[in-house]
DNA sequence: GACGAATAAGCAATCGATTGCACAATCTTC
DNA sequence: GAAGATTGTGCAATCGATTGCTTATTCGTC
């Protein structure tokens, strides 16, 4: 069924050969050695930043020299065999094509890559089995650390690997009864200001579409709804919580709907992400129920290109490129052993960002409310 | 200025000594070896599927139940040392929070990631300096092969990586003069389709915002605008093409604005992508001309979450999995240089969307254009 | 039953860089 | 000017797996 359109003329081939005999053979230790007439570990020495300082400065000279002739490129895998070290690090990720994620990969690059580590990074699909086997993957190349966006709340096989003495962080999420230092965000935080922006608008009936709770987010963030309703002497009514299955526009269509469904009033919607808010409002839409005139709706995360999206959404947001910085810095501290200790624990600040899907409560009066309007 | 809180108690810091001298030491050939009493090449042999078949049976299931109950898992860094194959490769991209890349990703991981190859995933910024760089740094990790999706129409340093024999393709761009495959949409057929859609709704002058020319993609972009025009016999106005520096939105909105300031004629906008076209339709927002009631716009690629903007866009959606997994088999039959030669030139199919961004002309009175509107 | 072929397993070199140790050359210091 | 300290370089083992070659064993055949 591929359909592929082969249109040039037969005589532009690749002209290819077979990869390996034609490959330029590398310069290596050795060919410097020969060429400058000393033995391969004081070119290895000369070439080595640090040890360089035991070799007569003339000799290094040379031998940078030699080297930048003969174009030398260190070979990194032999490197690698001897030192037990690669410099790369793998990163998990449920899923790159779910927007938060590309953000936060370039946060861990841009303190990674300059240091010289390359990121191997590997899709989960939040599959159990997939992520254990990725895990060995990652083991098997010889990783020095793994960073780890994807854990479920128990994940005995980053555990284990931890255990091993791997270097490992978990970013968004966390593993629980372990030992792994995670970064996240202070959802606390978060919800609370978002439900006190709520309140202030008037809302009264405010509903939660909560996230998966096997993931710590969607538990993290439903139990900071419970607190802040408590903190700011809201009444909490259990039926305006649902919960979604997955982090995505369709589960929070049909959370939504059921909301709507079960006749209970409400004015408000705060979801626990972005992409539950946008399916909600879509499902609101369909209805014909307006947003924000007739219910207010929240997201979470502030993922890119919200703001092409009407209405806009009002959200929270958490620091993505900040977050893989955060991690990856608290990985090169875990790589590097120098310092004894690392905090398990790194909360990064949130933000809230008013845009329009919040607006305050027509008339105060709740029988314009999604459900009676239905 | 980053504020991070520390919230954890003392008591709880990670555990995690350091790294190397707590890592377990690893299972090898040698401990199977010892363990069966038969020599670690035969363990090594066993182990291979390929050579397996030269070991008496009996002992290679001894060896093999013992890889299992010691957990053997092979060491790729020692592999790759001797045999030169690293079993990753190299994928080179200008950003990927561009929302193009990560399903073109996804695409290649699909073929690659069950053949055992794992990808390592660099951002050039489209910064010609920082590419040199990072083909470097992945020519020293020894990939055994590059899928480039970032090149310029002029590209030394890759071309020299495949003159030395480093199997390459370049997706959805492709280097002139070269004999690197590629693997790129049928912009010619896209753009066709496209314009010929505006002329069916009645659009006579149409206006084109061209992407960088630095770019293949933008030039052949817009050389199939040019071609298109003259196969339909549709008159171009030169004046009524704008070209952009980069492909986003600040620069859609920029060709915009300096297309109505031109105080030309126009009832639709033809955008050498997506993000061009958001941008347009943006600044065209502004001005309170409405997008499609007074003038058409359309993009191409069909990016996600297009869906979710308003107006929905009309676009050409280009295979973005199906050309990852296109160069990622190409790739595959370079780097096992099983097949002599492979196609230089592959042509993906493109599709028309129809959406909401595009209109019949009002009446057919080119009067209501943008310009004459501001 | 003997000889050549076929098969199974071991031996050892190799990939390229790193690094502890040995040795040689130079420099202190009294 | 000799003993000891210091410094610069070489030697060789090492990381773990792969693989060409050799050796040992079994088999088949006449």
């Amino acid at each position: 069924m591929q359909s592929i359109a082969y249109s040039s003329p037969p005589c532009r081939m690749a002209s290819h050969v077979g990869a390996q005999e034609m490959l330029k053979k590398r310069i290596t230790l050795k060919d410097i050695a020969r060429e400058t007439g000393v033995h391969v570990s004081t070119v290895s020495r000369a070439l080595d930043p640090v040890e360089r300082k035991n070799i007569t400065e003339e000799v290094v000279k040379r031998i940078q020299a030699a080297a930048d002739a003969l174009g030398y490129r260190p070979n990194r895998i032999a490197a690698g065999l001897r030192t037990n070290r690669t410099m790369s690090v793998g990163v998990m990720i449920p899923d790159i094509t779910n927007l938060i994620f590309p953000p936060i990969l370039r946060g861990i690059e841009s303190v990674l890559e300059p240091l010289g580590y390359a990121s191997i990074i590997v899709n989960t699909d939040s599959d159990r089995d997939r992520e254990a086997r990725l895990l060995d993957v990652l083991r098997d190349r010889g990783v020095d650390g793994i960073i780890h966006a994807a854990v479920l709340r128990s994940d005995p096989s980053i555990a284990k690997a931890a255990q091993d003495g791997l270097p490992v962080v978990t970013l968004n999420r966390k593993v629980e009864f372990s030992d792994i230092p995670y970064v996240i965000n202070d959802e606390d935080a978060g919800i609370c200001q978002m439900l006190r922006h709520l309140r202030e608008l008037g809302h009264e009936r405010i509903a939660h579409i909560a996230g998966p709770q096997d993931l710590s987010t969607g538990q993290l963030r439903l139990a900071a709804f419970r607190k802040a309703a408590d903190d700011l002497a809201a009444a909490i009514d259990e039926d305006l919580i649902v919960t979604a299955t997955r982090f995505d526009e369709q589960e929070g269509r049909r959370c939504l709907t059921a909301l709507v469904s079960s006749g209970e009033v409400f004015t408000a919607v705060l979801c626990a992400n972005d992409r539950l808010a946008l399916g909600a409002i879509e499902a609101l839409r369909e209805r014909g129920i307006d947003c924000p005139r007739q219910v207010s709706v929240t997201g979470f995360n502030d993922m890119p290109l919200l703001e092409l999206i009407r209405p806009k959404l009002t959200t929270v947001r958490i620091q993505q490129h900040g977050a893989g910085r955060a991690a990856a810095n608290i990985l090169l501290r875990l790589m590097n052993a120098d310092a004894p200790n690392v905090d398990i624990e790194t909360v990064l600040p949130v933000e809230l960002v008013v845009r329009e899907s919040t607006a305050p409560v027509v008339g105060g009066d709740t029988r314009q409310s999604a459900a009676r309007s239905n």
